[in-house]
DNA sequence: CAATTAAATGTCATCTATACAATTAATTTT
DNA sequence: AAAATTAATTGTATAGATGACATTTAATTG
């Protein structure tokens, strides 16, 4: 078969914007870049599709290079294709956002790479438009989990409502009233508590709960209503 | 400057999602394929992104040149980039959804594309993953309806409630109370009623209303609540 | 002028959201 | 051992939103 003629071909990369909650704050994983232009300079982890694989699959690819981790959550955002967004040749690259629990793969975390978790409040400066790729994740992030059960994803097996509370009130920089809040995610059903305590963080501990798996299947893509009014928290 | 070596160049495309509303029914904009291969087959419009132009661009461009249009409504739906989608060559799509009242523009359509309006409910097959991109759209479409004051892109300016309800039945695929859909879109405050009617479909006429420009801006990014359950719709 | 048609408006019970306070279980201090 | 401390857990009252349901009104048509 012949080929479109007249037509340029241009490389095609992904980006892997990957959130982890720490238990105080969301952080983003990057390295520092290991290969010219840029060399040295933070980046979010991203690589070439490849001339016989897919978008999820180059992005899982990646994430596993970077991270050892397989089966995480993880949906494209969009694409970016400014005509200057990198200064070497004609890329266009297709940004996908992952969400990872830090703590259970802390290990994981591969050396070669000098992968390093740190925090959205003082984001340096990453290259190309990656900072610009984090922002829009961040919006879809917060968008979304005021919506679905997403925010499960960023923690542990067995969490405690407080942990949870935690974790909302960093995604959305508020504060939430932790009476309706307990009320409201349990409401959903989605929880369920266990016999044990997490005795690390009061005096009294606080119950573990973990997702019911069925429940979050079939519940995830209806609309719930995790955060009132995200569009009008202050 | 060099290049980044041994990496493989692709096409890339936009494809248009271009979405229409006559009054009764959602319609979806097609054409007939120009070119090999594929020649002849209802397609959606697009075209290969070019070497000095980003993704919005290039899909206005192809939508001016379809439908005389500029300044609609558009957003990035998201990339598609498996490496069997195009038969000829790996191509990727950077898939665009756009919204316009067909009334207002029927006129402008470009007869040199074979464009034609045909229904969402009867779908014919489409070239490649065009009909999986559709799909994509209308789900993107429910989804943001449902919260976002977006579906007036798809209305002339003047407008009555009837009309609006009719089109978000259309959306939805369900019917809604009439007392309670009215009472819900005029506590939005984003409607300003006019004086005169609309006569054509009814003896007693419907009132036209406009959408308040500034407080259309100001709310769209806020969470409304345009529809009270749309995953739990039978 | 009565009949017809669709628009517009109204009511009530139920659920949901939010503001706000008291109680309880455990550890730490005295 | 009792008191103080800390954070978890549970509760209540009110305002607003939602959803089921009926009546009135403005205009045309026979």
């Amino acid at each position: 078969m012949t080929r479109y003629s007249r037509q340029t071909r241009m490389l095609v990369a992904i980006d892997c914007i990957i959130f982890g909650f720490d238990g105080q704050d969301l952080k983003l994983l990057v390295i520092k870049r290991g290969f010219e232009p840029e060399k040295g300079k933070w980046s979010l982890m991203g690589g070439f599709v490849q001339p016989d694989e897919g978008f999820e699959e180059a992005a899982s690819r990646t994430l596993k290079v970077l991270t050892g981790l397989e089966g995480v959550y993880m949906e494209q955002l969009m694409a970016f294709g400014s005509p200057t967004r990198d200064m070497m040749e004609r890329t266009i690259s297709v940004a996908y956002f992952a969400l990872i629990d830090i703590n259970t793969y802390k290990q994981q975390l591969s050396e070669e790479y000098r992968a390093e978790w740190i925090s959205l409040k003082k984001l340096p400066k990453l290259i190309f438009d990656h900072v610009e790729m984090v922002s829009q994740a961040q919006a879809r992030l917060r968008y979304k989990a005021a919506i679905h059960p997403i925010l499960f994803e960023l923690l542990p097996q067995k969490f405690t409502i407080p942990q949870l509370q935690i974790l909302y009130e960093a995604v959305y920089d508020t504060v939430f009233d932790k009476r309706n809040f307990s009320r409201k995610v349990l409401s959903t059903g989605l929880l369920v508590k266990q016999k044990d305590k997490e005795r690390a963080s009061s005096k009294r501990g606080a119950f573990y709960y973990k997702l019911d798996k069925r429940k979050y299947s079939a519940k995830f893509h209806a609309f719930l209503n995790f955060v009132a009014d995200p569009g009008n928290l202050k």
